[in-house]
RNA sequence: GGGCCCAUAGCUUAGUUUGGCUGGAGCACCCGGCUGAUAACCGGGAGGUCGUCGGUUCAAAUCCGACUGGGCCCA
């Protein structure tokens, strides 16, 4: 794991799966999490809350990303010192989603099998499910590094929060906002309940329906009216015609069968070229006409079937003329009541045709379609039948097709809320900002009610008594059930159903023996109750005011629609208060083909498997480093890739310290050293301004910028300061300037680790533990124990200037080496400059001048005046121009003794490369005889001691004559000149 | 039908708020470099009508409008 062979000098980095592995096993010996998890104690109050994810199923890759996003600033929270208010975990247990597991797993498909199972026996399981769940959650979270406290998490299954959420909608009761009323409602027939619409949000999909044109006869007349719908089985619970009253219909001869009345506008739509109009009327001249329904299932009843005018009838779609079912639409429902027709609904619970109709008796809504289709077509009556690609409202649990119906239903009376919702969202931040005012905002000017009840067996029993009289008594307590029922509540209580249906309560208004109303509500009521409930608020004293607002809450974009608006709803109808102050919102993951990967079909990309390959830093990485507020599109190559550039080079980075700093017995620095050398005091600066940035983003609740920040830092540290230091790391451990390079570079890298420890906490915890020597042992403080860094050296922004337009300069002179076709092996005599020197440039002086020539291989670097460009002539010169203006020039060729010079570094290379290959660590000590002749032996026989020391080699021979071959014997070629030499290793 | 977001190299993308140097980078590709990070590190090259059209401006990837295509949400 760590650099132990570091006195061969060489260490190959741990790979992030070593880290991750090795992180966690020190977080758990030490109880890191357990002890960093609430924050500092008394510190500033930082206030969040876990969105509860619900706990039905297994967590899959996407559930990943936004659960990265939060813990970046909850992380950094802690060490800025806050006392987080919570960090309990937190588990959505109840609802639709947990009953359907256990319905699946026991065949069960009604109400009436659930009940002959057993209420009782089924809410069991379904908590069973809930909590086998939850530990599969927990361990994808602690994979991750998602620190929150799951030993003592909230569950909205859990009593306490069950009276916490009915104190919530006794609140709302007290204050009218809770009340019973008579809607058409999304309704799923197979989960046999009511959706609200925030639910029927989550499951709208593209679908083929049937696309028909009806005629509908009209009495006493010889004209048939046009009808279209896309959804035939509600033809059968027809009651009216619609028409709008002044738009124009046009009567129009067909050709075969009876002549057809349809709005003008979409005759086009119906006959090719120009067809016979006999006749044009106003959809007031239709009025009270009286027509033969298609089905008549409904039977006589008073002003049934005949034409009524309505402005909400458009042409621009269908035929002008809406056929009415006042059960199964929201329009429909409306006119219906208006006309005073009643209401009819052919279809029970389940969404099944009953005896009104014995032609689809039995059938399923949907299975009816093509059996009133064909009758409608034997009795002449089908015009058109074609089929429609359209989006259509599905289950978002089961995916069963919705169907819209009249229903009894309680609501929470979130349209008169509009005007707070909207004031106290103006006050709220989110990233991205579109959010607030687009998305989140629309959805809130045009809030309907909120229906709350459902036909359902688990979740929060809705705690409204009604008695005979139709008094309704909401209860807000226990020991309010307990007084008004007479007798005291079972020891324990559990509050779900059969215990809570078995009790009878005193009505409130009349006295009177009250029922509980047979409803569970929406979890997403218990999940908007979660910032109070999960402290059992009021019932508990608690030591801050649980209502004001949450600092931060952070979900995917889903949660618009879902927690966060509850969230909302919630706060404001019970506090008049906003929920949170700022919110981050992730976009949802893509498949690679780019399909939403929140659904449970396709490829699965298992997460805490991959977690545990990949190591956890990476996966987080690639959300960090990426526009989260996008959809990010992933494979399992981006995975494999993510964390390779930014996470791989750190590494290696410490690797490389480590090894020096181990093999010449250097202690770690963690004070901010005050070098004087050039690359130092630019490093240093660096990570200054990356501190700061870092730390502007987070503070900002804005992961992004920080992401870039340490990426931009871990680039520069490994491809600029590493690079051009690296002679200085060589140097012997008692000299000043190695001692500066291992201080800078030990200090920089502890900063890092610290500023980083948000972001990547793994990769931060190993460079940390192994960077200050303390190696991950026993009783050793964690980076994220460690507090946030608030003075990493100075920023000077002068120097950082200055050493980008020496970057850039750089890039200029390789590319006139380039041009040249010298290697950079082979020094140059200089290169000149053109102009001054920008004052940011010139004030990296001659220590920034030897760099540039260090790097280019450059004797010297000289500057001369724009207008003596002309002395630089293209046969001895390559330039670079900048339109007209030269910028800089370099020799196309080394002179005879430069080249010298370079071919005896070529020579000590190969030389230096056959030390590694035969096995030589760093102060092995090697016998060298080298045979070399020409230019070769004139360049390395100048320079022999130099040689001789830097290779360590004794005895250091030279000669002109052949080496015979032999076992020790190499050969070599450099730029097609020859040379051989022998190394035998000398023991020590 | 309405709302929001997006469109930059083969792929992933920075830059767009606040218009201004030659539109940066990574992957892949081609070529090359590297004396103790070598399953590492570094450089060079090629590759872009910045979706299309129009407008504002001395100047537009950036601001405005229309259109096309894509995503999400709502009806």
């Amino acid at each position: 794991m760590a650099p132990d062979d570091a006195e061969e000098g060489t260490t190959a980095a741990p790979s992030a799966a070593e880290i991750h592995r090795r992180v966690l096993a020190f977080w758990e010996a030490e109880k890191l999490p357990e002890r960093a998890v609430a924050g500092v104690p008394g510190g500033p109050v930082f206030r969040f809350t876990e969105g509860p994810p619900g706990v039905n199923g297994p967590p899959h890759l996407g559930h990943v990303e936004p659960r990265t996003i939060k813990d970046v600033q909850l992380r950094y929270r802690r060490m800025r010192g806050h006392a987080l208010v919570s960090a309990m975990a937190g588990w959505d247990c109840q609802g639709l989603p947990v009953e359907l597991t256990i319905e699946k797993r026991h065949g069960l498909k009604s109400h009436r099998e659930i009940e002959a199972f057993g209420v009782e026996r089924f809410c069991d399981e379904c908590r069973a499910a809930a909590l086998e769940y939850e530990a599969a959650w927990r361990e994808m979270s602690q994979q991750l590094g998602f620190w929150l406290d799951y030993d003592r998490p909230y569950r909205t299954m859990d009593a306490p929060y069950i009276e916490s959420v009915w104190w919530a909608l006794r609140s709302m009761f007290d204050r009218g906002l809770l009340e019973k009323g008579h809607y058409v409602l999304a309704y799923c027939p197979r989960c046999e309940t009511t959706l609200s619409s925030h639910e029927v949000a989550l499951g709208y999909a593209e679908t083929t329906d049937p696309s028909i044109t009806v005629r509908f006869p009209l009495a006493d007349d010889a004209r048939d009216l046009l009808v279209w719908t896309t959804t035939p089985w509600t033809l059968p619970a027809n009651l009216l015609v619609v028409a709008h009253p002044d738009l124009e219909y046009s009567v129009v001869r067909t050709g075969e069968g009876r002549d057809v009345i349809l709005a003008s506008e979409a005759v086009p739509r119906y006959f090719a070229g120009t067809p016979e109009v006999r006749e044009r009327l106003t959809g007031r001249e239709l009025a009270e006409r009286r027509y033969a329904a298609p089905f008549e299932a409904a039977g006589p009843g008073t002003g049934r079937y005949r034409v009524v005018l309505d402005g909400f009838v458009t042409a621009s779609e269908g035929t002008g003329l809406v056929h009415c079912a006042p059960s199964f639409g929201v329009d429909d429902y409306r006119i219906g009541l208006r006309e005073g027709v009643g209401v009819f609904d052919p279809l029970d619970s389940r969404g099944v045709f009953g005896d009104a109709l014995p032609l689809v008796r039995g059938k399923g809504f949907k299975q009816a379609d093509p059996i009133l289709l064909a009758d409608l077509a034997g009795r002449g009556l089908l015009f058109r039948s074609e089929t429609l690609r359209h989006t259509y409202p599905f289950c978002w649990r089961c995916d069963h097709a919705l169907l819209y119906r009249a229903i009894d239903s309680w609501f929470v009376r979130t349209s008169r809320l509009t005007d707070a919702l909207v004031r106290l969202n103006a006050g709220t931040t989110w990233i991205p900002a579109h959010l607030r005012e687009g998305r989140f905002g629309n959805f809130l000017t045009q809030a309907k009610d909120w229906a709350v009840s459902r036909s359902r067996y688990w979740g929060t029993p809705l705690p409204v008594w009604v008695c005979p009289a139709g008094h309704a008594t909401c209860i807000g307590s226990f020991a309010e059930l307990a007084e008004r029922s007479g007798a005291p509540l079972p020891e324990p209580f559990d509050p779900h159903r059969v215990t809570v249906d078995r009790i009878a309560v005193r009505c409130a208004t009349c006295g009177a023996s009250a029922r509980r109303e047979p409803y569970t509500i929406d979890v997403w009521f218990d999940a908007g109750s979660a910032p109070f409930a999960q402290f059992h608020y009021p019932f508990e004293p608690s030591a801050f005011d649980p209502r004001v607002p949450l600092d931060f809450v952070s979900e995917a974009i889903d949660q618009t629609r879902g927690w966060y608006y509850t969230l909302l709803v919630i706060a404001t109808a019970l506090f008049d208060r906003p929920a949170f102050q700022h919110s981050l919102t992730c976009e949802f993951l893509l498949e690679e083909t780019g399909r939403k990967m929140s659904k449970s079909k396709g490829k699965v990309l298992e997460p805490i498997a991959l977690l545990d390959r990949l190591g956890a830093d990476a996966i987080r990485w690639l959300f960090l480093s990426q526009d989260f507020t996008s959809p990010i599109r992933v494979s399992e190559t981006t995975l494999e890739r993510a964390g390779h550039r930014t996470l791989g080079t750190l590494r290696n980075a410490v690797a490389f310290h480590l090894g020096n700093a181990r093999a010449d017995g250097l202690a770690p620095v963690r004070e901010p050293p005050a070098p004087t050398d050039l690359l130092d005091r630019w490093l240093l600066s660096r990570v200054a301004g990356a501190r700061t940035a870092v730390t502007d983003a987070l503070e900002s609740y804005d992961p992004r910028p920080a992401a870039t920040a340490v990426r931009d830092l871990v680039d520069d540290l490994s491809t600029w300061y590493l690079r051009r230091s690296r002679p200085r790391f060589w140097a012997p451990p008692e000299q000043p300037e190695r001692r500066a390079a291992h201080a800078t570079l030990s200090y920089a890298l502890g900063e890092l680790a610290r500023f980083a420890a948000p972001l990547v906490p793994f990769t931060s915890e190993w460079v940390y533990q192994e960077v200050t020597e303390q190696r991950f042992a026993a009783g050793n403080a964690s980076v994220h124990l460690g507090g946030w860094p608030t003075d990493s050296g100075r920023y000077d922004p002068t120097l950082e200037t200055g050493m980008r337009e020496l970057r850039e300069v750089v890039e200029i002179g390789r590319e006139l080496r380039h041009r040249a076709g010298v290697k950079s092996r082979i020094p140059l005599a200089e290169l000149v400059l053109f102009g001054e020197a920008s004052p940011a440039l010139a004030g990296l002086g001659g220590e920034g001048e030897a760099l540039l020539a260090d790097e280019l291989n450059v004797k010297r670097v000289v500057r001369v005046p724009v207008d003596s460009a002309d002395r630089y002539g293209e046969a001895d010169w390559v330039r670079r121009m900048d339109e007209t203006r030269p910028v800089a020039a370099l020799p196309r060729r080394p002179t005879p003794a430069l080249l010298e010079e370079g071919l005896a570094r070529e020579v000590a290379r190969r030389l230096q490369q056959s030390r590694k290959e035969i096995g030589l660590r760093l102060l092995d000590r090697v016998a060298i005889t080298v045979s070399l002749t020409g230019p070769l032996y004139e360049a390395v026989q100048a320079r022999r001691a130099t040689l001789a020391e830097d290779l360590l080699a004794d005895p250091f021979e030279i000669t002109q004559e052949a080496l015979p071959d032999g076992p020790d014997v190499r050969r070599f070629d450099v730029d097609g000149l020859g040379f051989s030499a022998r190394l035998v290793r000398v023991p020590a």
